[in-house]
DNA sequence: TGATTGATGAGCT
DNA sequence: GCTCATCAATCAG
């Protein structure tokens, strides 16, 4: 556990790559909410990527405003909307004026799992997680946190590098879930083995 | 298990 | 007003 926390962030490269490989190459790192000097630690399993300009079911599709301002700009930094009552995580990726992200659909908790059972009011541990308005939810992520660096250490929500390697093999790619337009498009990622991955699941794209 | 529906609030298509 | 990158409860089988 203790290793867990010598654990570095990635360096913003990492981001400024198309979204359908960072969303790959996230699987298995660390999501980590710093808060009143807890952290809450959970290993991301489930994500899906946004295209921007050529996906129609990408908020910045419709062109900058000022909810998707964020977008537009550097990758590495959160974008956090609320969507009915709830709120989801996204981190931009791509380059500037290329408004592509990544959002963060399911994590497996690993550190402060009671407090995250606080905050979801279960204590289904299985249940936390698995689902990017749940995980939300159950770190405390809301609107307030957009823009925020998750290359810098001393920001309130970073992502570590992890000892998992997560090979090619151990990812189904599927279609993305919970969208009205452009649902066929392959870009939802998950750890197969993962039990921590949000209950509804599309048809796997081999 | 899988499908359906109502609650809910912010942003603008 | 209408649209959602959601969730939890409900019902059919």
């Amino acid at each position: 556990m203790s290793d867990l926390l010598t654990s570095s962030t990635l360096p913003r490269e990492f981001y400024s790559r198309n979204s359908p490989e960072v969303a790959k190459a996230l699987l298995g790192k660390l999501l980590v909410r710093k808060v009143n000097g807890i952290k809450l630690i959970g290993r991301i399993v489930e994500t899906e990527a946004y295209l921007g300009l050529e996906d129609e079911a990408a908020h910045s599709f419709i062109g900058e405003t000022t909810r998707n301002r964020i977008l537009f700009g550097e990758a590495g930094y959160t974008y956090v909307h609320s969507i009915h009552r709830y709120h989801c995580i996204d981190i931009v990726a791509g380059q500037p004026n290329l408004p592509v992200s990544v959002l963060i659909r399911a994590v497996e908790p690993i550190e402060s799992i009671e407090l995250m059972k606080q905050n979801r009011n279960t204590t289904d541990e299985k249940n936390l997680t698995n689902g990017p308005g749940k995980l939300c939810q159950a770190f405390g992520i809301t609107r307030i946190m957009n823009g925020i660096d998750v290359t810098d250490d001393s920001s309130e929500i970073v992502i570590y590098e992890s000892d998992l390697n997560v090979t090619d093999d151990a990812i189904i790619t599927s279609s993305r879930i919970g969208i009205s337009k452009a649902k066929d498009l392959p870009l939802r990622f998950y750890i197969g083995s993962s039990s921590y991955v949000s209950k509804s699941q599309t048809k796997p794209v081999v």
